[in-house]
DNA sequence: TATGAATGAGACTTCATTCAT
DNA sequence: GATGAATGAAGTCTCATTCAT
């Protein structure tokens, strides 16, 4: 996962000192703060910098361009995700599916709760995404997907490793999509919401038996 | 419905003549096609003159500004997409759910591949409205899953209203999203997706008896 | 001639009422002056723009970027220095060569002192072709050296076409810097110089009976 | 000769130790890679440092700014140009201006391939020239030149000294630019662009009856 | 003395929108 | 109504130079 979440790629200078790590997540945060308030076009560098009490300068020595603020989010909210799940998914190994479902949407609404720019980010990238080469794409985490499809075929050794990446595929989209319109509603919508989540990704596994 | 998708809202004139419907068709087709290529963003009120063959001042006389052209996008999409709906819907009504789900995701299936800049303006359109007030809104359509609601409501009467409303937009968001995702792969990735996506459906609805 | 000296490649559109012409002729002169002035990386487009009084977005509806503002203000150099030198050869067809000489580089001299920006655009022209690709070096004007390697030619007919060229384009190049030269002084040096150019060029060209 | 071309004027320190004196010449060297490879302008004082294995922080300990560095690598050109010129010049104090003008362009047309910058070098300093000062034209070398003219001058004594000096001028510069354009084509042009200038020197001082 | 991160003014260029014709 | 030239605020990014360490 370490290559994969590598933020080398797109910062320009690897931050050596604590000030200038300090500086980095200043950056970071600030970016992160805009882009949900006011979207990721209409967020000027020279606010972020400002936002994070930096000169444009400091911003452009560890960011190339502005892309690579967003890239550089997605990095950190990835890193982030993973460990969350890595941990939860040892702890479920052989626990129900229905546990399995019910405890892993909880943690991720938790991180959809804390991370509210993540929809803002990932969405941002896709446009971005269309307008450049689709070979960014691989910059994308699918550790996540990996690691469930395998979890799948250790469950049901019957199904097919590429029908365990498909269903990997299908549930980790499904819970994100439905988790990020959970927090466009209200709390009550919120907890209605997850609760269907569960509903419909139990119904779902429970198919294949595992 | 005709009220809700009346485009009189995001247009500055109402084209009486065949030759200005002509034009704004034109013109929506040409933003349509340039959101797609290039992001909404990137697209220039001027290349969505040039590429619809109009002058730009044209342009402005149907639509307010850049944002209209959008919404009016989002408008005729929905006209189309619920026109698809409400037929294949009328013929569904008494099958079992699993051919419902069967022909419904292949009729969507169908409609994503023919209007593929749905999503790009969709998410641009979210894009939008988080900058802007929330009172746009509104201009979603939320007709189909209304229609849907009822439906399963019917199918299942001791299913609440309020429950019926939740499993129609957990539905509906669920295979739209799964279906733009489909659109990303190749043609063997999106059959794959497809079925996925009536297997995923069907677990759910049968969950509830519909 | 029009066709290697027209503006069409470096205008980004043709001017075609008066008020428009008039302004590519403001900005050209205001680019001219401050090329003079200050150079032309010293110069910025806002400069031209404010000293042509016109906004700077007028200027980049006529020229797509700060270089064509150069190739611009060379082409219209390599027009007016063609026509001054067409008209001068056809009444010096047949005169000795000293007086050939004499009333050319007398010719140019005025040239040189009209304007004095020929010597900073060019220059600077070929420093940006150092950068490029070589390939925009045709833009350059060929036709004053291939005329004059006719006339040589028609003047000495046992010379040989390669060699008239050659000795064109050294005579050209030469007067061309000493007159440039002569620029940097004072009155008598400038006299001084015109002089001593007349005695080198037509000591040259006698060495070759033309 | 020192005194004239001595780099105290623009070396911020004079390197006393071998490690300093390296350095001032590694950075000399990237710069005139640079300067030769993308231009002056384009050239930044960090890509200097880079090339010349040197932190930027160094760089501006030997030299105030960027200015001072195209100072510096004229000051190198002369020194070395006039050592070439000094030593073959001396040979030749007897020999008929033909034989003289033939060895002279030579060695000149050597300089020139040995050096390449130093056009790119000149021609820019002419440019910053506009902008500063006129004060800093004394940097420029004018020891040839005075040599020249007292050689001329003792070759034929009827010639008053300010003739001499402009008849020097002359040769110099159109050497200088003959060569400089020889330098542009292939080696066959250079050839005889050579051959050409030693037919127009030699032509031009057989006038005077050097 | 040596280093290289930090600075911020300012450069070029774009483009949504208007309005005189 | 139709046109498209005109506008100028604003955006991204660069880079010579400094100075704290």
């Amino acid at each position: 996962m370490a290559e994969t979440l590598d933020q080398a790629t797109s910062l320009r200078r690897q931050p050596k000192q604590a000030r200038s790590q300090e500086r980095v997540q200043q950056i970071l945060d600030a970016a992160e703060q805009l882009f949900i308030e006011v979207g990721y076009e209409q967020t000027t560098t020279r606010a972020i910098a400002t936002q994070a009490q930096v000169p444009v300068g400091s911003l452009y020595q560890f960011f190339p361009d502005k892309a690579a603020l967003l890239k550089a989010l997605a990095h950190r909210y990835f890193e982030q995700e993973y460990q969350l799940f890595v941990q939860l998914h040892a702890e479920l190994a052989t626990v129900p599916i229905a546990v399995y479902v019910d405890r892993m949407v909880d943690a991720f609404d938790q991180f959809a709760i804390d991370h509210p720019g993540y929809q803002a980010v990932l969405s941002q990238m896709i446009d971005l995404m269309t307008v450049a080469d689709a070979a960014t794409y691989n910059e994308f985490d699918p550790q996540i997907g990996l690691e469930l499809a395998q979890f799948l075929a250790r469950r049901n050794p019957t199904l097919a490793p590429a029908q365990c990446d498909l269903i990997a595929t299908v549930a980790l989209k499904t819970v994100n999509e439905l988790l990020w319109l959970s927090l466009t509603g209200d709390r009550t919508f919120r907890q209605q919401l997850i609760a269907e989540t569960k509903v419909l990704m139990t119904a779902y596994l429970q198919t294949y038996g595992v």
